[in-house]
DNA sequence: CCAAAAGTGTTAATATTACACCCATGA
DNA sequence: TCATGGGTGTAATATTAACACTTTTGG
């Protein structure tokens, strides 16, 4: 039994390869039909749900750990990241399962896994239709989560959830946002519905075009928007260069 | 010789009382006679100055250890933390040193000490007047430095230093500052040079004070500040109740 | 009595918000 | 042809920036 082995090897073994004492919590943020969602995972044998996350290889950059991580759950590379708080709370968890959960398993009653885990909290824009879910060893399913709809999470996960998101919130404000988690064409009404949905408010249709456009990260194509109903929106993609160079330096307004 | 003592100790048996590979470093900022303060020890044996740090307990929460080192370092209690970043770069330390720095001393070389950390970076804001700065075990001297003026920082520290002001310049515009940086009663005047000092640059005296007066989080007492040439300045302190309320809220505006 | 610093108010510029009309399209 | 959503401009309001005169005081 391949998991069965794979398991005790992660416990028993496991703080030979990862840091131990040290986490990586992800809250992963896609867009899909005007609701903005997060990738959780259901833990086998359990049935909670968590964000995904893991452990940093002894000679790995944190940063790569993350990536790492994180492909192995969506299937993308190249993903954008953002590291918002690190948790250290005493009693944020410890991998504190019930009995059930090692039945037939010989793992060490002192696992590294039983210890104490600091987490680095890093959130993730994606896009949504190219992401695959995909499950880790420990948990039975991958699912997008509306987040307004959101399960009960273990651990401090729905703290961290809510700290991710309001850092979104607070971030999105100051930088530009949209090329990672928007197909590479879009419409302005597309857009503005990525920022309601992350501000969890309504803007004005009018001014969100003029203050986007103002930035100088759009490039409008002569194309629209293919077979919709009403007048077809134009179809616009991301000024790389400018997006770039306004994520690092930031635009002050405030939708 | 209590020191070699404590040293061994610490590298020798460190990890049982420590969780590994995690660190803490601060950035202590204070004010005095307008200019932007840091603390800096600097390392017995190595001519090396850094930033103060520490480790975090098994049982301990990650506030408490900041706390605790803090309290160490400057003799205060009730610092003004904010944690602004976990630095996880693969080079960025090991504790690496000299052989000299070993001498007389029965090290293991398998020290938990010479592993990778991953630290957990926190700003604290206090008042310089009433801080005593202390060395700690590791460290000859424990001093202030002009912002503008560091000496070379070993290992990432500079880079840390760097990022918890830029840190430190975005939150003074989203939250009220100086509660703890400043005497209790202080002039409009004094807290403009706080303001500009933290940002580096100049700022307009008749805004800056109709602005901070809309805040809501100032007093004006029926005081100047006494022994001054020139006109007087009234002193102020701080409305705690809506200082505190603001901490959390935040007010939007730039300066 | 004057230089130097502090107190205060007004005006101009800019940014933000609110709002209304026309256009294109598929049903 | 009409209901729906998209494109655009302008006026009102709020915020920010620029700026000048008066007051106080120690030397």
């Amino acid at each position: 039994m391949e998991y069965k082995e794979y398991i005790e090897k992660f416990f028993n073994q496991g703080h030979k390869h990862y840091l131990s004492h040290i986490s990586i919590d992800c809250v992963v943020f896609g867009f899909h039909e005007n609701e903005l969602k997060v990738l959780l995972l259901n833990m086998k044998n359990l049935n909670s749900w968590v964000l995904p996350g893991g452990f940093i290889l002894k000679d790995e950059e944190m940063e790569t750990a993350v990536k790492r991580i994180l492909t192995e759950r969506t299937g993308l590379t190249d993903i954008f990241l953002h590291q918002f708080q690190t948790f250290g709370g005493l009693s944020r968890s410890s991998f504190t399962v019930p009995e059930l959960f090692f039945k037939n398993l010989q793992i060490k009653k002192d696992s590294w896994m039983f210890d104490r885990f600091i987490s680095v909290g890093y959130y993730a824009l994606v896009e949504y239709s190219k992401v695959k879910p995909i499950p880790d060893i420990l948990s039975e399913k991958c699912e997008w989560f509306n987040v307004h709809d959101l399960p009960e999470l273990a651990h401090d996960h729905r703290h961290i959830f809510d700290e991710a998101w309001q850092s979104l919130r607070f971030w999105i404000n100051h930088y530009p946002i949209g090329y990672n988690l928007l197909p590479e064409k879009f419409t302005m009404p597309d857009l503005q519905k990525l920022y309601e949905t992350i501000l969890d408010r309504k803007l004005d249709r009018r001014n969100f075009q003029r203050k986007m456009l103002a930035t100088g990260i759009l490039n409008r194509l002569n194309e629209v928007k293919p077979g919709v109903a009403h007048k077809a929106p134009y179809l616009y993609t991301f000024n790389i260069a400018a997006y770039e160079k306004t994520l690092k330096t930031g635009f002050g307004f405030a939708l």
